[in-house]
DNA sequence: GAGTTTATGAAAAATATTTTTCAGTCAAGA
DNA sequence: TCTTGACTGAAAAATATTTTTCATAAACTC
């Protein structure tokens, strides 16, 4: 039950002290409560056991709990940007429409959780041509690392897609150095092997990960030098990806062209290697 | 100053740690620091005394101005959301919101060129449980390719992605009857095998074809009965397939909202069989 | 590879916060 | 006026929270 509602529903039944911090509670609602018990005794002219029994009386557990309602009940109010977008443009309407506006705003998020100077440092990471570069994703998200391992590839050396299968794995990690980059993408229902090989990337091998996320935070999280936090929420039946998409395209084509040199020769001396045989064909 | 820009301007000088603990608070901000330091650092996998050595880094008193910052903050948005976000976008620039803001831009007109009426259509084709349904992108169009099949396959029997290799093709194209669908996800530097694919498909066996590609039409335009036009230019090196993403996901959205009982019947039938597997790692 | 610096968390200490106890006050009724 | 009972806040006690200290581990440098 909303706070609100309760502090209502006991309003019949208060002392006088009660009322009048039930009327500061209200008049400056859901602020007035964050403040600690003390803050808010001074404020509503009261002692702060009167507050502790005022917040037993409206049947919540204590003063934290009470907080922590408080709380939840703001971040679930929080008007979404999408709602507020939504309310800007209310005429275009359609599915289509609806559901890009949401992936959009979601974009939005992304842009704003990953600080400017995490997204320069993590670029360096992925050039310096010394490291090698190991990438995997989940069992769905493997699109999104498989995006950035294919353009990666583009622009230097030393990219390596590991595989589903686990099997394989050990080779891979039986190439890796000290200091080589492990990327790894996992959003939620997050996959228990995933968080073991990072596990053994970083204490035995002594990689480095990079890992894109969603807000609850993989498990690999705890071996992670890096986490980019990317919002996969899109209000609808499944999650969406667009935003790690793009946080991905991002990266590197930024990489691109910051070794646009290297990248121009690779793709040419690539494209001279494929050309013959696109057309082969059965 | 907002706490948020105080995490952003210590960006370049912080430890392991410290950035797990920014990537944590920015990934549900504000709200994540309004736990107790005990609780976020359990969230963030960190320390108590990391949060308290980064709240004075970020040059705080301590955590307690910190949270009274953040519900300050917190305070301030509420009396006007859309202003606040406004005001907030304009100031933080950067490479990677420059990005996403174009991304979000190629979202809208890719919105705009579908129509409500086509997007229906389709939707109800790779709807129809008699029709079986074929998938395969280009070289990096593939990517997402398989996202469509992956999430359709969640939604309906007779999903088939075709792999890249041209050799296993007849034995696709054996399987095809008239009227199933065939999904192409075709961007520019258009491959001429999925073309003969194309033309193979629907001259000889009849298929349907439902092609997604940029607007300079690829060659198997003239094939398909389907055109979903999605703009891919991102204004930098390199394409931006996050337009095309997004249209995709609205489709296996609408897809699997559509035919919601099955659906969840599926993925419950799925998972029992994953489950076991899951764990199963050398 | 040895030595130095730096970062980290466990535990202890310090601090802040909340709850309980309890004595005083006040109002209502005899 | 006295008694009774409910309400209140000061102070103490109990808790929870935060910060400091310190030993260890990791990373970097020469």
């Amino acid at each position: 039950m909303q706070v609100r509602k309760r502090i209502e529903a006991a309003a019949s039944d208060m002392t006088a002290s009660e009322r009048k911090l039930a009327a500061t509670l209200l008049a400056d609602y859901p602020f007035a409560g964050l403040a600690s018990i003390q803050d808010l005794g001074r404020k509503a002219e009261v002692s702060a056991p009167s507050i502790s029994r005022f917040v037993a009386k409206i049947g919540l557990g204590g003063y934290q709990e009470f907080q922590r309602d408080l709380i939840a009940e703001l971040k679930e109010g929080q008007q979404s940007p999408v709602e507020v977008h939504r309310a800007d443009r209310a005429v275009n309407g359609g599915y289509l429409n609806d559901f890009i506006a949401r992936a959009a705003d979601q974009m939005q998020v992304a842009g704003d959780a990953i600080t400017q100077a995490q997204f320069d440092r993590i670029c360096r990471l992925l050039s310096e041509p010394k490291r090698k570069i190991f990438v995997i994703g989940g069992r769905i998200s493997d699109t999104i690392a498989k995006h950035l391992s294919f353009h990666l590839r583009q622009a230097r050396t030393g990219v390596f897609h590991i595989p589903d299968s686990t099997e394989v794995w050990p080779e891979y990690l039986l190439r890796m150095k000290q200091g080589d980059i492990l990327f790894m993408v996992d959003f939620r229902r997050y996959q228990a092997n995933l968080a073991v090989l990072a596990e053994t990337a970083s204490a035995t091998v002594g990689a480095r990960i990079i890992l894109m996320t969603d807000r609850w935070l993989s498990p690999i999280a705890k071996h992670a030098s890096e986490i980019l936090p990317v919002p996969i929420e899109s209000g609808t039946l499944w999650d969406t990806y667009s935003p790690a998409l793009a946080v991905t395209e991002a990266l590197v084509t930024r990489i691109a062209e910051d070794n646009w040199d290297e990248t121009r020769d690779r793709i040419k001396a690539w494209d001279a290697l494929r050309l013959p045989q696109q057309d082969m064909i059965k």
